[in-house]
DNA sequence: TCTCAATTGAGATTTAGTTTCAATAAGAAT
DNA sequence: ATTCTTATTGAAACTAAATCTCAATTGAGA
């Protein structure tokens, strides 16, 4: 019985992996993207800092986003625009999106078959998953009319 | 037996559905589009037009994709950058991405499971599904040094 | 043929994200 | 504790991609 692993541990693994450094912005934005319970993007998550007072820069946030992408601790989400969005993974648990064309509503899925057979699709291809983003879109029940 | 309706059709269905008009220009992108065998983004098409002197401004061209995107001529595909990239429906059959986060490289794969099980999934939710963007983000063989 | 909403071209504008670079901080080495 | 090297940051400039504006034009139904 072994205690999981936290997500700040794999978060700092990725780091020294990479070479890179715990720093006090990394650790700001890694417990602030930890609290967030809904879709968020880099310039909303920047705006909770300002309005709070703290400063870290915009190019900051929008630099560590993507760390905290590939080591699992945020996952990609989907939004009403076409910018980057993201949400914290353990939320709800993983799941995708469908976007609807028409009023841009967004519905959350989970599929455990479908996340096995991109794992297997990875082996077959020798690809190491890392994240993925797999978004239906397409007209929500009201929008069929 | 019945002929499959073509994609012309198809198109033309969506413009009246919309209420749009079927203009010389639609005409030149749609046949464009169908002539394209590889990968391609708003920019590289327009730069065809361009290079063969046919006059079609490159607002028209940006316009235009969403809607064969949504009648199924074209579908998304993935490319080197975050733009939107497109391809021919029917080039090599649907398929989706894999993008190397090292080097960025395209591996395409194709799952008759995969698609399926999204065709339940928007049924459960009364979903009327267009198309998808499915992406696998990841490290390719070479890459996993 | 008439009418009118949809469309276009060309350039301006917006949006999202990236780059630059000097100053600073992390953290390993001494 | 001090030194050293390299990564990181902030702030603003910049770039890339896509969208918007608006007057002139065109498609297609009446
Ligand atoms: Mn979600
Ligand atoms: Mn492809
Ligand atoms: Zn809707
Ligand atoms: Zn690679």
């Amino acid at each position: 019985m072994q205690k999981p692993k936290d997500q700040l541990e794999v978060f700092k693994e990725l780091l020294t992996r990479k070479g890179l450094k715990y720093t006090h912005e990394r650790e700001s934005i890694y417990e602030e993207v930890r609290a967030i319970n809904h879709h968020f993007n880099a310039d909303s998550l920047y705006e909770r800092f300002k309005k709070r007072g703290e400063r870290i820069a915009r190019a900051t946030v929008y630099r560590n986003l993507p760390l905290l992408l590939e080591s699992g601790v945020v996952q990609k989400s989907a939004g009403n625009g076409k910018r980057d969005f993201y949400e914290r993974t353990r939320t709800k648990g993983h799941h995708d999106h469908m976007v609807c064309l028409g009023c841009r509503k967004i519905i959350e899925f989970h599929s455990d078959e479908l996340e096995q057979i991109q794992e297997q699709l990875s082996r077959k291809y020798k690809f190491k998953l890392v994240f993925h983003d797999h978004r239906l879109f397409g007209y929500c029940e009201k929008c069929q009319s």
